[in-house]
Order: structure tokens, then sequence, then C-alpha cells
DNA sequence: ACAACCTTTACGCAGCGTTACCGTTA
DNA sequence: CTAACGGTAACGCTGCGTAAAGGTTG
């Protein structure tokens, strides 16, 4: 039977000599050996298994499992493995396709804060969104709330970090001790707390809401940061009605840490005072 | 500003305390260290960091990379980082859909292969595949065959060996210079193959067909190893009318080689024999 | 003599997990 | 004293790509 060197067959194969090297280290295929020069022969037998090799790699098996699967000798087997495979790929696009979403929103969010950085604005939808850190002031690590965070984390990564700001505090006109907060949509969060906790947590800002983008620069939040934004709203004839809250959109740093927030609160007309 | 240490952060993000150090080392993080015994210590701050990356890391984006958005300074460059993403995650899942199909494909064919073994059936539809090595004897390898196939395979791995058994040899009863071929569908072909090509290769086996799934272990094709086949086909009252086309359905080798090849060959009704 | 083959050995890639070995803390 | 932390250094996993350093072939 006629014979090929590594390089012919490795071209026919489409892929290359190391490859050929490397599954025959790996036991996936053993070569004859030309007895002068010791140079890797192959045959048309050979080849027919090399091609198999590569339609599984194709198929996204891995090397031992090829391995096991040419060793196999029940077709029931072999089946099996495609099953298995099949709901391994399955799982796979899932997960990809989760991922395209959270991309997607992302990006879409990062864009809309893009285009209103520095403007105030009212929206008249209620807004809903579950904080899992509420209570705690600071960054609050200990016992329940951090096994909590882990979960959540672990379960839904995508969600955001951001500040809760109560409203005394504001009219104190005194931002030094705001809250933390770890921020989810209401469908995420129903997709992954119990009932129970969901209530718990739920924040539900009632419209109109005021919004506005600010970004930061490595700056604490203090009160003068959102004075421009209290003061629009006050000049449209609103009054805050609820805590403030700071959702980030986007954060890097670069020497100064750079830091995009959304700022929401509820907000209501002011009764026309009749002391003015 | 309260501190924590990497077991407590790596619990708070849901991560192990080697995947902090390693960000680290990678300069993805700076964490300060305690001066007395030179543990890390994290803030609140560095949590936002690591809390990005995490969901970075969710979408999919390397760390290398994500070490480079961090730094983006401009909100433009991170939505392009992420547009470009969505692209890579777009081709991986259209990847993986053509995997899966490949996969099922290949698990329905086993399994038709498998309920068949050593029976015999006509079949009436047409059948129509491509034979890229059709014209060369045993496993040609040499000058344009050789690119052709090479090319072929590189586009479509899914394509499936077998042998090509001419008309004339059968007649001869002796079976031991059959044709190696590379098969694939038309639909397949279709995709890769330029025009002219495809019309070169071509073969179109017409109805009605008769068919067999032969399993052979180790042995070289054989007058013998057809022959019930070949009687069945005469017993029905057909005659052979085109080339035997043997296409690989599955391969292993356990010792001995194992394979489960499809044959098909066209035939037609005999007209009845004046002088039988 | 020279290019184009072939040989083996070994490191590099991503993103950590997993020892190993040792110091610190409660 | 001991368990549970912390530290660094280094190897392991997948599937090859890419030298390095040398022999063979046409």
């Amino acid at each position: 039977m006629k014979k090929y060197s590594v390089g012919q067959m490795a071209k026919a194969l489409g892929v290359s000599t190391q490859t050929l090297r490397h599954y025959e280290s790996l036991g996936l295929v053993k070569s004859s050996r030309n007895d002068d020069n010791q140079y890797r022969t192959y045959s048309l037998d050979d080849s027919r298994i090399l091609f198999m090799i590569n339609i599984y790699r194709s198929m996204g098996f891995s090397l031992p499992k090829i391995k096991e699967m040419l060793k196999e000798m029940t077709i029931a087997g072999v089946k099996e493995s495609f099953s298995e495979r099949i709901e391994e790929v399955e799982q796979e696009i899932k997960l990809l396709e989760q991922m395209r979403g959270e991309l997607l929103e992302y990006r879409n969010s990062i864009q809309m804060a893009e285009e209103k950085i520095g403007r105030f604005w009212i929206e008249n939808r209620n807004h809903e969104m579950v904080s899992v850190m509420k209570s705690g002031s600071g960054l609050s690590l200990e016992n329940e709330k951090e096994n909590q965070l882990v979960e959540y984390q672990k379960l839904a990564p995508l969600v955001r970090q951001g500040f809760i700001i109560s409203k005394t505090i504001i009219s104190h006109k005194n931002l030094s001790d705001y809250q933390y907060g770890v921020f989810m949509s209401k469908s995420c969060a129903e997709a992954i707390l119990p009932e129970n906790e969901l209530s718990k947590h739920l924040i539900g800002v009632k419209g109109p809401l005021a919004k506005t983008i600010i970004q930061t620069k490595g700056e604490l939040l203090s009160y003068r940061l959102f004075e421009p934004f209290f003061e629009w709203i006050e000049q449209q004839g609103y009054e805050i009605v609820s805590d403030l809250y700071g959702v980030v959109r986007y954060h890097s740093y670069y020497e100064v840490e750079t830091t995009l927030f959304e700022f929401l609160v509820s907000v209501r007309l002011r009764e026309i005072s009749q002391n003015t």
C-alpha cells in the first residue's frame, strides 16, 4: 500500500504536521516508521482515522474524548457520546445568547448615559429595582449580607453597584455618609431571588422621576455635585419624595477613577405655597 | 475607609483568592498592603473595580482586554469594545449552531445505519452527492487533487470518506482495485464549490437505488462481502446500472478497525429474458 | 551546496486550580 | 496549640504554534 509522509498527509487533511505528531503523542494514532530514517509513514487506513478525528474535532469533541470514541466498539456508545456533546453545545449556545443580551443591554445603557451626561430630565414611568445591600452603610460584607451578595453575584453577574442617599441626608446638604447598594432590575431579581427576599429589597420608585447622569473623576460624592440637579428639580416646580439612587453605568480607572452614575429620584409637583 | 482581606473580598465577589492575586499579577488591580505582615488590603474603591471586572468577565472579555477597557478614558472607546465583543459572540453562536446541526445529522445517520446493518432495501428517491476524488485510484494526494481536498476540507470538515467501485470491476467479481472518494452532499458542495467544479464532480445516482449497510472489521473490501447484496438485487429482478458508492458512516479502531459503510447503487428492472 | 523536507525537545498561550512550603492570626 | 487564615513560587490543564538544533532528501 502506498505510503505518505507527515507533510503530505498533513496537507491532505488541512492540518499542520505538528498536529499529526501531537495526535500521535496522545495515542490517537500510531504511525509506522521508515526504518532507514525514522520518518513517519501513513497509509490509506491511517488517513481514514485521521479523517474521522478531523470530523470529530470540527464538532468540538476533545482529543481525549475522541480517543475514547475511536476505541468504542458499540455504536450505541458512539451515539451516546453524540447526545452528550449535543447537550453541551446547546448549553454553550444558551450561555452565549445570554451574554449577547447582556452585552447589548450594557452597550445601550452606556450609549444612553453618554448622550445625557450633565443633563436633567423627567421620566413618567415607574422604575422598579432591587437593592440587595440597601440596609447596610458603606460596604457591608459581614454575615448574612456577605453570603447573600455572593449568592446573587453567582446567579446574576450583571448586577450594578451604586449608592443610596437618603432623603433626610439630602435635606441636610451633607452627603458624607451615603449608603452602598447593589442593584438589579426587577425581572432579573424575580429570576434569582426567593419571593420573600424580593419584596424585602424591592424599591418601587414611583414616577414622575427626575433623572441625571453624573460623571465623577475620583471625587467623593458631595452635595456640591448634585446642587445643579436639585436646583433644576425645584425650578421645574417639583419636590423630592424618595431617596436618591445612584447606579453605576460605567466605571474605569486611569490615574483618577472615572465613574458614570445614573441618579434617579421620585418627585412630585409642589403645591403652590400661599405665602409666596 | 474600612479595609478587607483577600479572603473577605474574594467571598464578597464570588471568586477565589487566587483569582484576585492573579488579577493583581496582571496589573488589573493594585492592592495596598498591610505594613505589618504584607497582607493585601482592599477598599470600597477597589471593590468597584473588581465588580466591573466580574461583569466584564461574565460577558466573556479577556483579562488583557479588560485591563485595556478599565484604562480607557473615552466612553466611545468602551462602546467600541462592546460592539466588537458582540460581533465575536455572534460568530461563536453561529459556529456552535452549525456544530449542533452537524452533530444531529451525524447522530441520525449513525442511528439509521445501526438499525439497518446487513439489511438490503430499495429507495426510490434520487441521490445526489459530490465526490471530490472520484477520478483518482487509491488515495491520490498529488498535485491538483491534493490542493482541492485541502481546500474542501478547510471549508467543510464534514465530508465523508468512501469508495467507488466501478460497474466493470463488479462484473469481474474482483474488488481488489477500488477507487477512493470523498463525498459530500449536494447542498454542502453548492456552498463551497465553484459552479464548474460542482458539475464536474456531481454524481447523480438516479432512483431506484439499492442500498445496504455493511460493517467491516479490519477486512479489505472483497467481492465476497457484497455477494449477498448482489444476489438479493438479482432476486428482486433488478440489474445494476451504475458504479457502487460506499460512504463511511462510522469508523473506529479497536485492535481491528471497525467501519460502517452505506453502499448504494442505481438499479433498474431487468427486462424479462426471452431465453430463460 | 542548498532548499525543503524530516526528527525530538521544550516553551508559550488563558485563566486560573492546585499543590508545596512557610509565616500570621484568633 | 491548632485551625484557619495570609504569603510566594511553580506546575497543570487544552491543543496545538513556534522556535531550536540537528539529520535527510532531491
